[in-house]
DNA sequence: TGTAAATAATTAGCATACGAACTAAATGGA
DNA sequence: TCCATTTAGTTCGTATGCTAATTATTTACA
């Protein structure tokens, strides 16, 4: 199939061709992860394992520089939090400094469970990772920026 | 910024680089597209829009196919289409050749609706779509096609 | 200094994503 | 023909995405 029977074939999709393979190919690789987690037994999802190993490399973080390193809205990541206290892997402590904030950080219980996944979420990120060139990757990343500044422009 | 550190500085992601640069764009890219159509007073989300946008194309078909189509779900799609029913824009007829499937087809009202919105959507697949040179949606294909191929290797 | 505006986080409501379990209908082999 | 298996679609439960509205706190300015 060349590239204009490609177009053709997803001319429905609203966003377009791209919007549509996008979002494909990220949500096939989101689900893999996660079938990866549900393996090893991490009681995780694929978002929340996201933010433990955020703040794992981070230290403790606000709420919105969570959202902002992520790319999710505030009241996702509220969420997400909220289970991940209630599982007791993570804290939030008031910010002495501005007491609307929270200071989220993880607790020993959530730096134990990161240290025993860490290692197999690693293999993982390499083997497809490693499925890509740092030619290939250059190219992906100015094409997303691309259709990035694209949607800015509005 | 160099590619190293743009590696170094997604490392958190679970999925790796390419996962949270991918996810993040395609919510970019339905997000607008989201917003654009309520702009428009279409009274339709993006994947609604995307299922009605099918059928028009494609004529009738049964969820499955739709699923197949759209890379979504069956209960997803279930759902979608319950909500396009309780808009009178599609209807749901059982399939003489196999009375387990429905044959899911606009209305009138959904074919009008369509044709309505059809234009301006038009324009802003092309907006988004004009960003990339046909080089460059090559190039986004095979990178895609390249990561896609590694998770079904499993 | 006092108050309006801005900011951090939460809550609520609706829609989508996905796995698992379920119903109804069709199929295939003994 | 009968029954186990497969297939199409739905239902349920949990989690995430996004918008709008709300609370508590801080900032900025008159």
């Amino acid at each position: 199939m060349d590239l204009e029977e490609k177009i053709a074939e997803y001319q429905f999709t609203g966003e377009g061709l791209s919007g549509f393979l996008i979002e494909r190919t990220a949500k096939r690789l989101k689900r893999a992860f996660q079938q990866e987690l549900t393996k090893m037994n991490a009681g995780l999802t694929a978002d929340q394992w996201v933010v433990m190993d955020l703040l794992a490399n981070k230290g403790a973080l606000n709420q919105l520089e969570i959202c902002r390193y992520l790319a999710k809205d505030p009241p996702t990541v509220t969420r997400i939090l909220d289970l991940l206290v209630d599982k007791q892997l993570l804290q939030r402590k008031t910010d002495p400094e501005d007491r609307r904030r929270f200071l989220v950080s993880l607790t020993r219980g959530g730096m134990n469970r990161h240290f025993e996944l860490i290692t197999r979420v690693k293999e993982f990120r390499k083997k497809h990772f490693n499925a890509l060139s740092p030619y290939d990757i250059e190219l992906l990343l100015s094409v997303l920026e691309k259709i990035n500044q694209s949607i800015d422009e509005e």
